[in-house]
DNA sequence: CGCTATTTTGAGATGGCTCAAGCTATGTGG
DNA sequence: CCACATAGCTTGAGCCATCTCAAAATAGCG
């Protein structure tokens, strides 16, 4: 019947932990589930393009999925990287523009889509759906505003720690020996996220491996230190070795 | 009976321009209008502290209200500017957190105030409200958004530009000799808004003003060629006087 | 095994910050 | 109504974090 191949279930088990849906019955997410399609996208492949008329609203599965938006002058800023159990594309959705950014998979990605009127129509039947997103925006602009801060009053130095944690957290696997950024991330793509270069992003990154901070190598980023990246981020005294 | 000595009425002639209320029945903006309670502030008091648990959203009715946002560190950013009819502390009640910021009457000013319940109430008995909320913060995500990329990639005299613009937009006036910002705004700010210092901001005016493109004074700015500024902010060639 | 994308490193330039000092409207209390 | 206090603004000089540009090293991939 109308089933798609995915991965472990005809079902919504996948809905359960999406903040978006959270307060549904399984029935109801059943059937929330039901009005999805189901895209999948190779590495490197779009999701929509900054600029195109925003259409679907997507709730990420399986990958990771990165938000560019371009400059008018050809500049990128990494505005955020999704991870399974997210929403994306779902702001120009809802305010009916276009899609602000470019959503680009960076490994193979898949995602749930609702277009714009059937989310609608689900937000009509369910209220829960329009709270959670009330809440989910809400939670963004927070973020986004603490951001725009940083870049404000911070140096670069500071960003990066900064930039680094939220990935490790959003995105880290706990492997031995530290938390893995889990997906190819280059110094480009930390600059692009934090208002510098590439450059100046390798010297750092340089730096803190020389200081035992991390590991890094070709677009892969390993925590060895995760308290002194804090400790950098929010400028504590460069924690004693040995306190005596 | 229950009425407070409003402006001009004792009913909602203004909430009628109020985006958040757009769609509802005089009737029923009257029902919300009863919910509210009203609130005077003087010039520089606030309306709530950065930290404080979130409880009421508001809508300002009269007067100019900042967003102020402050690091640990002590430094300050000013988000927004907030003119009558827009919303305020509506995205810390709606994600049920603190005060991201304070906000601060930077002149006499007066807003509608809705606890957090009652607003759900009535979001609840009126979906209209939800989907207006909706599309407002979807809205203030991609503004701010936007202002990230610029913090980001951008200089700091086409972010100063882009500032004033914004501002001219929001709160300008227009009078004879150009656009007159509305309200007591120093170079210091200007700095907050831009991530810069209050003495880049002096000489950047300083030199707008000999090239004509503005008038500035203490707390004042008067904007005689919204033009070259655009110019400045877009990195258009410079405007020829004379085109030959 | 060679090609290409990524990263490193150096050297030099500079935009914007910092700090210090003086200036000037504005409002206030005598 | 004046003189003073104050908050806001200007200006200079020096510095430095970061950018730019150039070039070489490295690592994967086909």
């Amino acid at each position: 019947m109308a089933e798609h191949e995915s991965h472990q279930s005809n079902d919504s088990p996948l809905l359960e932990t999406v903040s978006l849906f959270q307060g549904l019955a399984p029935a109801e997410r059943q059937e929330v589930y039901q009005a999805a399609h189901h895209r999948a996208v190779e590495k490197g492949e779009l999701f929509f393009v900054q600029g195109e008329e925003a259409h679907t609203l997507y709730v990420l599965t399986q990958g990771r999925v990165r938000l560019n938006q371009l400059s008018p002058e050809g500049e990128q800023v990494l505005l955020r990287v999704i991870v399974p159990g997210q929403l994306f594309g779902g702001v120009a959705v809802l305010s009916g523009t276009a899609y602000p950014a470019a959503a680009e998979a960076v490994v193979p990605s898949e995602a749930l889509g609702w277009d714009g009127e059937t989310m609608a129509r689900l937000m009509e039947r369910y209220p829960a759906i329009a709270r959670n997103a009330l809440r989910l925006l809400a939670e963004r602009i927070q973020e986004l505003q603490e951001r725009y801060r940083e870049l404000a009053t911070e140096r670069v130095e500071r960003r990066v720690a900064s930039a680094v944690l939220r990935l490790a957290r959003q995105t880290g696997r706990k492997v031995e020996g530290g938390i893995l950024i889990d997906f190819p991330l280059s110094r480009e793509d930390l600059a692009a996220m934090t208002g510098t270069t590439l450059y100046t992003v390798s010297r750092i990154l340089k730096r803190w491996e020389k200081e035992g901070l991390v590991e890094a190598g070709r677009q892969r980023l390993l925590i060895r230190s995760p308290h002194g990246l804090v400790a950098l981020a929010e400028d504590l005294p460069p924690a004693l070795e040995a306190p005596s």
